[in-house]
DNA sequence: TCTGCTCTTGACCATTTGATCAAGAATTAA
DNA sequence: TTAATTCTTGATCAAATGGTCAAGAGCAGA
């Protein structure tokens, strides 16, 4: 395989910084190479140099953002104070959709449509990285460090809840006038770290 | 305004219910005419002569789920209480999700690509009452019997981790192989429901 | 049964859009 | 400077798709 040239680095990611803006607005089926080419001001054929298929953007798209996706989750360390862990989780989350909320909006419009180009990925990586980290938030549960719930579950509704601003950012901002991110991040926080503090028992 | 043939009803009724499979399925780029005329059965020309437009048929899919959509929110009940309040509008959405996941998925798509159709709405009829739940909310907490928490964001909470299950079905089935949607709504409403009793304050 | 209205469709059109190609411009290495 | 390689694009194609239309089939009320 060739070394890549400086222009063809320089140019494939004008393109894919260009795609993740247009996938992310449009989806798949209504996003068009055109306005991908025109928003990195590039012509559609020298577009399609470097990218043969409008799919082939697509995938490198959603490839060269899976490992930011992830990481926030690797970072969970079973050896740390399980409040802590979880609401720096929460935070970094929340982070990544006031940062990047392309980028979740893209996963979103991918899953939505029942993920056809990356559920290989997730029956892979993702699912062995959520099972490993829910062994570590069941163990928390086991040592009394966490009120009981079922850890899948509760992955579920951390990643629901923050990246739920980025992708209802419509309805949000809709609802509430300007976002307030920092209120949300409070208010988020609040309930989750309640809702995890085990409780005293009877007995 | 003539009233509908029993020939028109009908086939309005069918179109809806196949329009709602696809658009849900692909979007309103990604979906075509030809597919949804296909799913009920008629020619594509004589689906065009009920809806003249693409959009039409869209936008009167939407406006169907709409009120049904606003219904579980509606019927937070100030006199009631607080905890079974939240308790029974989780448990409702959940049903929902269940139920109608492509409703789910339907909003999920037009919101995500910034609510072109349904700005309007947003603005109007959903900011309102959610405007005016959160006051309910609001006055529990001031009462002492629900845990300090912004209530917009409580409810962006709720649907955001109840919708979760419809709108990202994909991935939650690809990470936890079948989906046990009974375990799902204990573990959320015991998550929300610690979280938002109140605990004892000093003094 | 007859008449007017509703319903249905095959054929067709115009536009959009993903993709190709040949030819020329720019760049690079010797 | 030169030759080979890489980069760029106007023109063009084929397929998909939203939408139209005229003509005929079916239906309901008189």
């Amino acid at each position: 395989m060739k070394p890549k040239t400086r222009i063809q680095s320089q140019n494939e990611q004008l393109i894919l910084d260009a795609a993740l803006e247009v996938f992310s607005a449009y989806g798949f089926r209504g996003a068009t190479v055109d306005q991908i080419a025109h928003r990195c001001g590039l012509s559609k054929p020298n577009l399609l140099y470097y990218f043969r298929r409008k799919s082939d953007i697509y995938m490198a798209v959603l490839e060269r953002t899976l490992a930011d996706w992830l990481e926030p989750l690797r970072a969970l360390d079973a050896r740390g104070d399980p409040i802590e862990q979880l609401s720096r989780y929460i935070s970094a989350k929340m982070q990544m959709s006031r940062q990047r909320p392309e980028a979740s909006r893209l996963f979103a419009n991918e899953i939505l449509h029942g993920a056809p180009s990356i559920g290989k990925f997730l029956n892979g990586a993702l699912k062995d990285l959520v099972d490993e980290k829910a062994k570590i938030i069941a163990a928390w549960t086991a040592q009394g460090k966490l009120a009981p719930i079922n850890p899948h579950h509760l992955i579920f509704a951390i990643w629901a809840t923050t990246q739920h601003y980025a992708d209802f950012d419509a309805q949000v901002r809709a609802v509430t006038g300007n976002v307030d991110m920092e209120a949300a991040e409070t208010a988020l926080l609040a309930l989750m770290m309640n809702g995890l503090k085990p409780r005293a028992k009877a007995g």
